[in-house]
DNA sequence: GCCGTTTTCGGCCCGACTGTTTTCAGTCG
């Protein structure tokens, strides 16, 4: 599948135009395409053979012709084009933050400056701010920024960026200066990696807010701070931001800051067709302001009803909202039980007497405790014999248990053949079969994809614990079909995975969204290795959000009889 | 380059901060 790959030369392309000087509305048009194509689980050769590219929002004619283009000839000359004569690196450099097109192009014709090593060795010489409109200060934030993006170039897991982000917005809750205070960003949105984290907050004192904000302990260092918001570098090197307003903007500013950037200028423009401005103050007629103390108001100026924060990336949001068709997502509260955990019987750390008792204080009915099967010994995978012995200790646990049922479960390896490890015979007493894959993570398409549909076929599998396999800025995911995964999936009436840990969140938000409108079920798993990985849980909530997920698409928000018939 | 409840041409979200300049361009989100 081609999608992503099509993607990254247009935001490449858009990078060239972008540094050539190009008018942005072009630029932007080539970002919308490679957008486009990444929220797109289907394979845009199939689109293309369907005729029906010109149905993508942001893909036009000339778009159109040039993913053809790359289907048939596997290049895009326009690409090829524009690049003639520069340098890879020389576009890299405009990821240094503070360097925008402008700046660079100006450095690139007068200095000929194309590398990150010429370019600091001119700062350091004082070559560049020989430059026109160059002073002292703007080449130091290029070299500050330059060592910035070395530091931060990995975006933040967002199991990492949520707590940092919750500390800092309690104690910005302490001040005194300070009314209300909420994340926003793509963390609201309940991203699966965060560039920045944003929090913004309420105050009749936005100065003495600020200065509050860039004094606290965990402050590093501060990037930035004016009247009404401010940017600081925590431990970590991580970035936030905060940004002060009143309170009766609150609402305006929280909608504004939460994004996504696409959702809000799909929303400005619906605004300004009916003669309003939506701005981060309030929504205005004229001089007259109509709403902005509470988000709900942003939306309900323009005819639309509030929105969860998940699903704003402009994935069709917006023109559900128009129908009255936005989906009930499901919500942590509905979800009846942990579908992956590990005891201490494979390589989890925690006994299964702990895992249960865990499992009560989350509220849990069930809990499938599913240790990995023996072939992989480096896991201690459990011997037919050692799942006999966790069977009767399961049994005598569920006796004593009152409210939540242990389910014997198994995250059984497919191997690399295809072949499940464990004999039918054996399967047959789990209440509970995940399959998975832990091998043979190069195999091409079609086997890896052949291996899993095997698996899937076997009735005696009741689920796909993490399909694709990624670790999220780590490792790609194995080169598997997700689409014919989620085909087989609904005919053989598997559930997929959504697995809740930070690190992979697989399958992800936009699979989810895919295996929704093809009847898949997905079934939420924290995968928890240790008591307190169980409370990643929330993540995968938000995964399935950010799919549109409604409680009957997730099995586990079932009560447990329900749950057993699904076998 | 895309798109259409005002448009097939002429628009394309909107404001804050910084630095270098005397009124604004560039960058960012």
């Amino acid at each position: 599948m081609k999608n992503a790959e099509i993607a990254e030369i247009f935001d490449k392309i858009a990078d060239i135009l972008e540094f050539k000087g190009e008018i942005v509305f072009k630029v932007n048009s080539y970002r919308k395409a490679a957008r486009t194509l990444r929220d797109t689980t289907e394979d845009v050769a199939v689109i293309a053979a369907g005729n029906r590219l010109l149905d993508m929002p942001g893909v036009g004619k000339s778009t159109a012709d040039k993913i053809v283009e790359y289907l048939e000839t596997g290049t895009i000359k326009k690409y090829d084009e524009e690049r003639k004569g520069l340098s890879d690196e020389l576009i890299r450099m405009l990821q240094i933050p503070g360097m925008g097109p402008k700046t660079l192009a100006l450095i690139h014709s007068k200095l000929k400056i194309d590398t990150f090593e010429a370019l600091e060795k001119a700062i350091h010489s004082g070559e560049l701010t020989e430059l026109p409109g160059m002073g002292a200060k703007k080449a130091e934030n290029i070299l500050k920024g330059i060592e910035l993006l070395r530091e931060a170039a990995k975006r933040i897991p967002i199991g990492v960026a949520l707590p940092v982000a919750e500390d800092v917005v309690a104690a910005v809750l302490k001040f005194p200066t300070v009314k209300r205070a909420e994340v926003a960003g793509s963390l609201r949105r309940m991203k699966e990696t965060i560039g920045d984290i944003d929090i913004l907050a309420s105050s009749p004192d936005a100065v003495k807010t600020i200065e509050a904000f860039t004094s606290l302990p965990q402050v590093k260092r501060v990037l930035a701070a004016g009247t009404t918001k401010a940017s600081v570098i925590v431990e970590g090197n991580k970035q936030i931001d905060l940004r002060v307003i009143e309170e009766n903007s609150f609402g305006a500013a929280l909608q504004y800051f939460t994004g996504s950037k696409a959702h809000n200028i799909k929303l400005r423009d619906i605004a300004r067709g009916m003669g309003l401005k939506v701005n981060e103050y309030g929504v205005f007629r004229g001089d007259e302001k109509v709403g902005g103390r509470e988000e709900e108001e942003i939306y309900a100026a323009v005819g639309l009803i509030w929105m969860p924060p998940e699903i704003r990336e402009d994935r069709g949001e917006i023109e559900a909202a128009m129908k009255n068709a936005l989906p009930e997502l499901v919500t942590v509260g509905q979800i009846k039980g942990d579908m992956h955990v590990h005891s201490d019987f494979s390589d989890g750390k925690a006994a299964i007497a702990q895992l249960a008792e865990r499992a009560q204080e989350l509220g849990y009915k069930y809990l499938a405790v599913t240790d990995h099967s023996q072939s992989l010994k480096i896991a201690h995978g459990l011997t037919p014999e050692r799942v006999e012995e966790k069977r009767e200790l399961i049994q005598k646990i569920n006796s004593k248990l009152k409210g939540l049922t242990l389910l014997l479960g198994t995250e059984m390896d497919i191997l690399s053949d295809g072949a499940l490890d464990y004999p039918e015979k054996l399967l047959e007493k789990f209440d509970w079969v995940v399959a998975s894959i832990h091998s043979g993570f190069k195999q091409p398409r079609e086997k890896i994809t052949q291996r899993i549909v095997s698996a899937m076929r076997s009735p005696l599998v009741d689920c796909i614990a993490h399909p694709t396999g990624r670790l999220i800025g780590q490792r790609a995911a194995y080169e598997v079909d997700v689409e014919e995964i989620l085909e087989v999936a609904a005919e053989t009436r598997t559930a997929i995975e959504i697995n809740a840990n930070s690190e992979r969140l697989d399958l992800d938000d936009v699979g989810c969204k895919r295996a929704k409108q093809l009847g898949v079920m997905l079934a939420i798993g924290t995968d928890a290795h240790k008591l307190e990985h169980m409370d990643m849980f929330r993540l995968g909530v938000a995964v399935a959000r950010r799919g549109w997920l409604e409680p009957p698409d997730v099995l586990n928000t079932l009560p447990l009889k329900k749950l057993r018939r699904k076998r």
